[in-house]
DNA sequence: AGTTGGCTTTCACTTACATCA
DNA sequence: CGTGATGTAAGTGAAAGCCAA
């Protein structure tokens, strides 16, 4: 079951030098993959927190002395249709001679992924190799398993996102309501009480409003119309909501 | 200096399997 | 025991960065 994974050697080599960073991308939109250095970082209250993450791990290398007392469990299924890897690397079908199995991660091994997850959302390839080695697990199923992590943070950040958009939503609805009812009642008043003041000794004084056709008797002017401005009624544009 | 092809990594999407109600 | 729902390991292809030629 143990494989070399010549390709993930080959990365460590070469690509040693690589980033590491914290960070998942927080983009939606499909085809915009940002490249490690442009990654930012994860907010570590949306970081998604599994069962396994309670699960204590100190003392888990400790307690991996036996090579069947780590490996993952293997369970018998249907032949898979996928044969070939396409990086070149032998399957699993093709190293045991077997259909591949499904692999699931005991706890131990998933809580200490968890663990390097917690402190870095990717990993260089040292970082991975260290870790296979010390799970005994192929560099290749600690990258998928970092893959597949990073993709439910961002599922369950999207997830989290989008119920506070839609608790706004229904907050803005509400009050939306609220102004729409109070205009409603404003205008009901409007219609009760004299628009204008008609103060027997000609033009308005103080705070009194002048209404047009006075305000043009008192001034001597023709009766045009008075600009719109000055008596703007607000309920005019109420349609609007 | 600009171009190009190969290599690598990450991501989005998908499939297939294991487990559980 | 069969079945649908759910979780997740793994496959696939595209996009983008890096680097040597």
């Amino acid at each position: 079951m143990e494989v070399n994974d010549d390709r993930d050697d080959v990365q460590e080599t070469a690509l040693s030098l690589r980033l590491n960073y914290d960070g998942g991308s927080s983009h939606l939109s499909t085809g915009d993959h940002p490249r490690p250095q442009a990654a930012t970082p994860v907010e570590p209250s949306l970081t998604l927190v599994l069962p396994s993450m309670a699960c204590s791990v100190s003392g888990v290398v400790g307690r991996m002395s036996s090579y069947h007392s780590v490996i993952s469990s293997i369970s018998g299924g249907r032949p898979s249709k996928v044969k070939r890897e396409n990086d070149g690397r032998i399957s699993d079908e093709e190293e045991d001679g077997a259909a591949r199995k499904k692999l699931r991660l005991t706890k131990e091994q998933s809580a200490l992924l968890e663990d390097k997850f917690k402190e870095h959302a990717t990993l260089n390839p040292k970082q991975k190799q260290a870790l296979a080695r010390q799970l005994n697990l192929r560099p290749r199923q600690v990258e998928v398993w970092f893959q597949n992590r990073r993709a439910r943070t961002k599922l369950k950040k999207t997830e989290v996102e989008c119920e506070f958009l839609r608790k706004c939503c229904e907050t803005l609805r509400e009050e939306n309501r609220r102004l729409l009812q109070e205009i409603q009642e404003l205008k009901s008043l409007d219609f009760q009480a004299p628009r204008y003041m008609h103060p027997p000794g000609g033009a308005a004084a103080g705070t009194f409003q002048t209404c047009p056709s006075c305000k043009n008797r008192d001034e001597g002017g023709s009766p045009a119309v008075a600009p719109k401005t000055r008596f703007f009624n607000p309920f005019a544009h109420s349609a609007a909501y």
